[in-house]
DNA sequence: GCATTAATTCAATTCACTTGATTTGAAGAA
DNA sequence: TTCTTCAAATCAAGTGAATTGAATTAATGC
């Protein structure tokens, strides 16, 4: 076993990779297709009946799958259901914010198991990296046997890029020329996975949301800003420096940033610039926010076209909190 | 051997496609990082220096790859420098536009060895596939002993969308409901890839030109419209339909498509309305030339301003004749 | 009860890659 | 010249993930 763990960007396979690539792809098909036979699974992944069999009961063993009954089946021997074991694994995401911190902790069906928040005066490298560390262990000790497979970390986007000046009011300072996965590994001794905010959200949507099972889609995450993501097959599109899909920073018509238009920063400022009460946000038939809504359906909607023709998605995914 | 080639969506691997698949990662090292030795393949791939050698030694039998004499070392045995035999194989590129058919010989290098067109008088199916057949079965004549890997077929997007009124000028007609690659495999009895115009160019240019080793870029293409393509490790982003990264198509300020104000075509339509000696085209310093770049030009910045914060490229690459 | 059908498993085999030892070819030192 | 050092490349044996082909299991339908 030499190749490292995941593959290296232009490496070859070797047994080892093949052995977990396979695994890999059996606990997705289990997921996406919901109660599966092992027969279905070898025409799924176009692997032999025997090694589906052999891997299946691997996985049977480490607590992964569950057998659930056979299936009243018309003829030949009924096939037995197999399904993710919910607890049979646990990730923990960590959404860093501008003035808080959360920590959750999932199952392998996308049920939250407990959730735990600190606020944060600011949120800086040397702010952040202890109290994350103090939340993680705190989730870790909860997990007990089950097996924790990683943690997921979702930052506000875009990332700060050195020397340019591309920023937005959501990025987070002092961040800047921070190896934050690597900070993260250090700290935490698990696999660290690092999301621009829309990403990880996307990443959510298909695992166990709207986005379920979509070969490819867009995902348009209103939050205090307008994020966005592309995801292929799961895996957000990441770009140079991971801001890939920030649709919020792209020109509106008047020249700035589209995000001035569509977000809920956007509708605050609004509603405050017209005097209106901050408590008729939510009001569609208030009168600052149907004005603020009429200006910003065509700045969506022209985005939404922008979207359809540079990614071609299979669907067009909103989420976020507007 | 169960698996298809290539390797189904969300298939398996076995022992099969692990060959085949480090087969091609040794052949694209040697591509991409000019004359290397077996040694600083093992380095790169990750995989042992017996495989590597193994793997060399069939590829060299093959006549895919050529030893290059030794290098002038400091220490230790020097290594032997291998390079990639540019006549070891070849693929054929068949370009279909509006009124002619051109199909081309490449080699592992990205020369053309062999050319031929011939004009259409319209690009229908029933017109191109037997023509097409015609070139193909020409130019695989002259390879001669030399294995030709596949075809690869560069058709004007977008793609007709079944449904929806989702064209542009730039579109084929009658190729609405047809199965392309299915057509043109049984037709040609080779293995065939379709990309849309630009994305055969993006990737052109990721093999030999341009964007040599570039892990990530969009291309943007001045052809009679505008196109694009987003590429990641040379392999352009398809979306649903294959339509992904046409850039001509998003709305530009007046709510018009881009392509109307940025391409060829726009520039003859400029030129032609101000009654200007189309010879001019070309002339920047001609003032109906001039006055249409100075509308181009922002609209041109505008979209590239959108490609950098949706696709957060390395780097852009133009291409096209423009 | 017996043939039929389909899911699953048993037993033996395959083969791409790895490991560990060895050989090769050059530079540098005695 | 001869020996040592170093790195590249190869030889020979072994590993293990997947495959193949035959056998088993459990239901339906006659």
């Amino acid at each position: 076993m030499k190749a490292p763990s995941g593959m290296a960007p232009s490496g070859g396979t070797n047994l080892d990779y093949a052995r977990s690539f396979n695994r890999n792809v059996m606990i997705e098909a289990v997921r996406l297709k919901g109660p599966v036979s092992r027969a279905e699974l070898t025409r799924m992944t176009h692997l032999s009946a025997q090694t589906v069999s052999n891997i299946v009961a691997e996985l049977l063993n480490a607590g992964l799958l569950l057998e659930e009954g056979r299936r009243q089946a018309k003829r030949g021997q009924p096939a037995i259901d197999l399904v993710l074991n919910p607890d049979g694994a646990a990730t923990i995401g960590l959404t860093v914010e501008q003035s808080q911190l959360t920590a959750i902790l999932v199952n392998l069906v996308g049920e939250t198991r407990a959730r735990r928040t600190l606020r944060l005066d600011r949120a800086t490298p040397a702010e952040v990296l202890p109290k994350a560390a103090a939340l993680v262990a705190e989730l870790t000790a909860i997990t007990g046997s089950t097996p924790l497979w990683g943690v997921g970390i979702a930052m506000p986007g875009p990332f700060a890029v050195d020397g340019a000046d591309f920023s937005s009011p959501m990025t987070l300072p002092d961040w800047g020329g921070v190896d934050i996965i690597g900070a993260f590994t250090q700290l935490l001794d698990l696999p660290v996975e690092l999301e621009r905010d829309a990403a990880a959200a996307a990443r959510a949507e298909y695992l166990y949301g709207a986005a379920r099972q979509m070969q490819q889609f867009f995902y348009l995450h209103f939050g205090v800003g307008l994020g966005g993501a592309y995801a292929r097959s799961g895996h957000p599109l990441r770009g140079m420096r991971g801001n890939a899909g920030e649709i919020g920073l792209i020109p509106a018509r008047d020249g700035r940033p589209l995000e001035d238009h569509v977000s809920r920063l956007a509708l605050e400022r609004a509603v405050a610039v017209a005097g209106a009460d901050p408590a008729s946000l939510a009001d569609p038939s208030a009168p600052a926010t149907a004005a603020w809504i009429a200006g910003a359906v065509p700045e969506l909607r022209r985005a939404i076209c922008i979207l359809e023709n540079l990614f071609d998605p299979q669907s067009i995914v909103l989420g976020g909190n507007l």
